[in-house]
DNA sequence: GCGAGATATATCGCTGAACTAAGTATAGCA
DNA sequence: TGCTATACTTAGTTCAGCGATATATCTCGC
């Protein structure tokens, strides 16, 4: 299952800032990275990762320079100070914001909640 | 904290129709008892609430009715097979898509992690 | 008995994040 | 020579949630 635009909203920089995290990237490659970490779930069109990026920039989150060196015209981004602090704060409050709504779900959440901890050892 | 509208977004009729497994319960009562479940971090304002009870009444998820009996007009709103089943998809959507981001910010998520388990008896 | 504030529901217009769609341009391969 | 993948950009559309506003009743203090 692909997630679409009411799961994406809101999470979307964050996700993008985070990817940035592990390095400098550019766009296209920031697209594939999320679709192959996602298990092919996130897949962002080009007209949706771009603005973002534009807009990091705008807001020095991240730091750009172009690079022709293998022929190809590349914009490469990567993560600012500020970009760094911006990526905790808003991990922060999905977190947050994640653990509320899974309490208010209750048992329900228990019931269909197997994929969080991959790492589950506990034999049923 | 308070969740803003970007947070909400595409979660607010899961959240709903799962208020609304507790039993039946009319409108304002709602706003009350997701402010209230939520630790005074989910406020709704009528003018969000009102529409996606439309919505979901449209779309048979849920069965209203009038009562008068205390003075107060009051919509009770109950949760009908259909929105049930709703509730379910939407919710294991929405907890497969947070363990998806959780893992797409890997250690980032661990470091930021507490509220998650709220029954963490593993002493640190 | 009268105003203030809580209770209770409804609707309209706005905003802005994400999407669609379309465009530009080059590399590599059949 | 075309077709596909790579790579970036921008203009226009959609629609969920919000703010503002309207209506009406109940309750409490004064």
């Amino acid at each position: 299952m692909t997630f679409g635009r009411d799961r994406l909203h809101g999470s979307l920089d964050l996700l993008v800032l985070s990817n940035l995290a592990g390095g400098p990237r550019y766009g296209y490659q920031i697209l594939a990275s999320l679709r192959e970490r996602s298990g092919g779930r996130i897949i962002l069109k080009a007209g949706t990762l771009y603005p973002i990026l534009h807009k990091l920039e705008r807001d020095k989150c991240v730091r750009t320079w172009w690079d022709d060196a293998t022929g190809r015209d590349r914009k490469w981004y990567a993560l600012t100070e500020r970009g760094r602090k911006r990526m905790e704060s808003r991990a922060r409050e999905w977190l947050d914001y994640a653990a509320c709504v899974r309490g208010l779900l209750g048992p329900l959440a228990e019931r269909l909640a197997p994929p969080s901890p991959p790492l589950d050892a506990v034999g049923k």
